[in-house]
DNA sequence: CTGAAAGCGCTAACAC
DNA sequence: GTGTTAGCGCTTTCAG
């Protein structure tokens, strides 16, 4: 229970104000820089006194009193997702630069927990919040309940009434399968999520339309979860019917699963199958072969939804797309 | 800014009371199912009037006069990094196995950052605070001053006065060097963190203690950051000057940019290099080949640091070692 | 420029 | 079983 040596019962405001020898109107003066001016001599004073008490303020009376913890918050749904965290670091950057601390819940892939993350957050007076949701559907009306202003983010599309930051998935795929179509390939499978909900996956939507813009029937179809093991689960099924000569991963996480399926088998990438895959997070630049990957812009995406919670520049109500860029490596036989 | 439609001014405790005809008293009896008995009835009562009113208590306020916010903070010193991932992971189902709610907090690898993420997470009344420090030493006083429980996780050693886990690196990187040994390597190389405090990190100690049992030199050492990129620095460095037949990298991250290297060189592992690795995170499994690992005991340590955390079986503040363990994949020679 | 004092929403004695 | 009430530590209006 590591507890402090010998603890004086943490000095209040109220114990600065005494010894400073004013009142603790002074000493919340001094302590936020405002909103009254106080004179540089009690100003010291006072300075002393904090020095002398160690004095800390106690942030949970400060946001009873002010109704806002001077803090977002962001909910994700997978803390091991390396995609998922380089968009939360860069969120977090994003908040600093504005001046705001960001803490950090994981929902661990369940919507229950992720409601429950939320309202404890709320709870405490966040300033906003952050939302990766679990789920390709969101409850609008549950979002609202918690009277705190919300940003969805990685989304492929609009929510009614929120704002919302994604990359454009339907534009990413088209590119990534028109440069397999560029290296020549006819037989082109895709691995793709399970669809939680009614609606085709934008990367699939893509995916299906540039083939037949080419007028190319698809390829196999493989849906998997966005793990490593999904991928890898995916590139043995891909690999056992069908055998496309090459395929569009809709995440990294897959790809780098896959591609673990084909070393296994002994299939060459991109000899024997070309990879394109999509997220542009780290781990495709150091697998082997490095992944020709759609990066999504994970920088701009966390200002744009920075900015539309803590009302900058993008503070309406609406989805902000932003494009994925082709990132060229080996696995698509460029190299 | 996403505001919500008609936002009634946020029902309060009393709002509740008058609507049920209650006293404030009962509503929180009925909320926190205590301390006090309420007759079922009356219970039924407040129920509806917290239903009719959407009331959300207002935790700020609770851990005002608590004292507590009923919450762990964990402050980690990079988000992106798996094995630190996988390690928050485990501590959050620990926490949650233990009813409390964590938050993350994420210093990014800077030492003022860390300060300042837990001085805001003290000041909101955290009831105890888990660290993986960004560097190899702490400061026990300025933990100590944020009074509030300090556990450190991911420590080779113990802290004067504080809780600490960590898996026992040394023991780790003999079982990692002998397995090596046991292939008939003669020239094993090394890839190490740079040494920030004075003291030899324990994985260097035992990589030489090994060697040095087999009446072998250790082969080239080379220093590096634990990223990606580190690794990736340190195969090349490895493959100009010495060349040895085996490396033992101390960290995942680390072997990772070492194959990568190794693949771009067209040096084939384990054939003509041999590599054993230490985390057992998943990359590890998934990169090619799979990585042999010393992989730590993440649940485990996870449990120990909340129980130290929490007052559990293992609540002095004492170190907790843990045993790393030998993960046999293909980038040793066994396969 | 400084002080007194009224609450923010909640909990838990203490009364009845 | 229920009501009254005194704060938790802070900010800020209102008086000086």
């Amino acid at each position: 229970m590591t507890k402090t040596p010998a603890t004086r019962p943490t000095a209040t405001r109220a114990d600065v104000a005494r010894h400073a020898g004013v009142s603790s109107a002074v000493v919340s003066y001094v302590v936020n820089n405002g909103p009254r001016p106080v004179a540089p001599a009690t100003r010291e004073r006072v300075l002393a006194a904090i020095a002398a008490l160690g004095y800390r303020p106690n942030a949970a009376a400060r946001a009873l009193r002010l109704g806002s913890a001077e803090m977002i918050g962001l909910v994700i749904p997978d803390n091991r997702n390396p995609f998922i965290n380089e968009l939360a670091h860069a969120v977090e950057v994003a908040a600093a630069a504005r001046g705001h601390v960001m803490v950090l819940a994981n929902s661990d892939g369940s919507a229950a927990i992720e409601e429950a993350q939320l309202r404890n957050l709320a709870a405490r007076q966040v300033d906003g919040l952050l939302l990766i949701s679990v789920g390709a559907t969101v409850d609008p009306a549950a979002l609202a309940s918690l009277e705190v202003p919300v940003v969805l983010l990685d989304r492929g599309s609009g929510t009614e009434g929120f704002g919302s930051v994604g990359t454009d998935l339907y534009a990413g795929a088209v590119a990534g399968v028109e440069h397999l179509l560029g290296h020549g390939h006819q037989n082109i499978g895709l691995a793709i999520g399970v669809a939680s909900d009614g609606r085709l996956d934008g990367r699939e939507r893509g995916f299906r339309d540039a083939l037949a813009a080419a007028s190319l029937p698809p390829g196999p179809v493989v849906r998997a979860a966005f793990t490593r093991d999904g991928g890898y689960r995916a590139g043995r099924q891909l690999l056992a019917g069908g055998r496309p000569t090459a395929v569009f991963a809709s995440s990294d996480m897959q790809a780098v699963g896959m591609l673990h399926a084909f070393h296994e088998a002994g299939v060459r990438v991109p000899d024997d199958i070309a990879v394109v895959s999509f997220d542009g997070s780290p781990e495709a630049e150091f697998c082997w072969p490095p992944l020709t990957t759609l990066a999504q812009p994970v920088a701009a995406m966390a200002e744009a939804a920075v900015d539309a919670l803590l009302g900058g520049p993008s503070a309406e109500p609406r989805h902000h797309a932003f494009d994925a860029q082709l990132v060229i490596r080996r696995s698509c036989g460029c190299a």
